[in-house]
DNA sequence: ATTATTAATTGTAAAATAAACAACAAAAAG
DNA sequence: CTTTTTGTTGTTTATTTTACAATTAATAAT
């Protein structure tokens, strides 16, 4: 029932760039594609939205369907709609990104699906426009997170601040002093320490903590740097 | 010709949110809508995305055909996917926004297009999500300003310091000392100072600036305020 | 011609923030 | 008990940001 009749349809797809960090090193998550064409090859988590499902939806549902991962951090990056990035035929898709605790989901992931991680540095060739989506997704992870505490959901509930610092440098490609570092967090009031140590790093111990997730909504929009006195702005 | 023969297909439209400013406020363009449902109703600019262009393209072919404008600064804002957000068919809609200098067309706008400026302040009733889009724009524009030199896209070719302070004014509806304000564009190496003066807001008249193009696409980058020494990052 | 008015231009001191820098503590391994 | 490893903490300096007011240039008014 088309009630816009002399309009074109397109086909519609999403793609899910999943960025995961296992203590070391910023990692993605990709699949090898399942059809025809480029079967076999390296891949973003990707599928056709449907009639009835908004891309926020269609983009949950995929993700869910090619990993099983549910109720992640997603949100979306861009949309790519030139008029051959599917040599098959015109499709326009609107990626979205993921960030996940890596560990959560580590065993599930090899056991039920064929997703493997691969290190932001060391990426293979990709499908389509996929490398283009990921520099994309890239831009924008560091951009955001340079201005709000999005990282954390990269990292287990209870984390070090080693932990934090190293996930910082890996996604920023610097080093970052350490004492300056964990005054710098701590200052936020987003973390909660806890009595409890991570022994598995080192000898001594480091302690853990927690997100202070009402601390954590209420500063996630405090950014504008350019501007004085940000208090004063009506937002 | 579907190659992806068991896919749904979906209209997809694309929609513009065009701001300028006119030395006192932040205004958009709106027109009324040309057909129905909503005939007559308060409208971004929109139109369905064909078969043979791409995205921008499309954005780009749309704002020109309701407005004339061409060349202007248009970037991608989000697309919105909700299922209902049409209520005569489902339509996927990208929305683009423009920064343009309100003066530049000002009577192309009126004589041949029937476009109308808004305060933002003051935006009648909009179709559709059209309301969301324009939140969104507001939104993005502040958070993309406080980090890169795109208000610029805004004022004619020669502007004045207090034009631009008043511009940041606007845009972050707060005030800014004229001392601090100066001396911090000035700092940023963006402006070349002409010889000529503006005498049309005061009797002792300001002096023009100029944009420097070169540093202005060199510096549009710099931006990483949470981390130190920028200058290392590999970007 | 003098005075009044208006808005543009410019500088400095204080405060806040960020950067540089190293010693000590805790726990395990030997 | 000594060594080794990594976590934790503080101070000084430099840089940046903020607060704050007098002077200048031009026109308008008398």
């Amino acid at each position: 029932m088309h009630k816009y009749s002399k309009q074109t349809r397109h086909l519609l797809a999403v793609d899910c760039i999943v960025f995961g960090f296992d203590g070391e090193s910023l990692k993605i998550l990709l699949i090898q594609r399942g059809f025809q064409p480029e079967k076999g090859n390296w891949s973003l988590m990707g599928g056709f939205v449907q009639q009835n499902e908004s891309l926020d939806q269609a983009s949950n549902r995929i993700l869910k369907e090619l990993t099983g991962l549910d109720g992640v951090y997603l949100e979306q990056l861009h949309t790519f709609g030139d008029t051959s990035r599917d040599p098959i035929e015109r499709t326009i898709s609107t990626a979205y990104f993921a960030l996940i605790d890596i560990h959560k989901y580590e065993k599930q992931l090899s056991d039920d699906y064929h997703a493997e991680w691969f290190p932001l540095k060391n990426i293979p060739g990709l499908i389509f426009d996929h490398q283009d989506m990921v520099e994309a997704a890239k831009r924008r992870i560091r951009y955001k997170a340079a201005l709000h505490p999005i990282l954390f959901e990269l990292l287990p509930d209870k984390f070090t601040i080693p932990q934090l610092q190293i996930l910082y440098e890996s996604v920023f490609n610097t080093t970052i002093d350490k004492r300056n570092f964990s005054k710098r967090v701590l200052a936020t009031g987003l973390l909660i320490k806890l009595s409890e140590k991570d022994k598995a790093g080192s000898k001594r111990g480091a302690y853990y903590y927690q997100l202070n997730k009402q601390n954590y909504y209420a500063k996630f929009q405090a950014f504008l740097n350019f501007i004085p006195n940000p208090d004063t702005l009506l937002l």
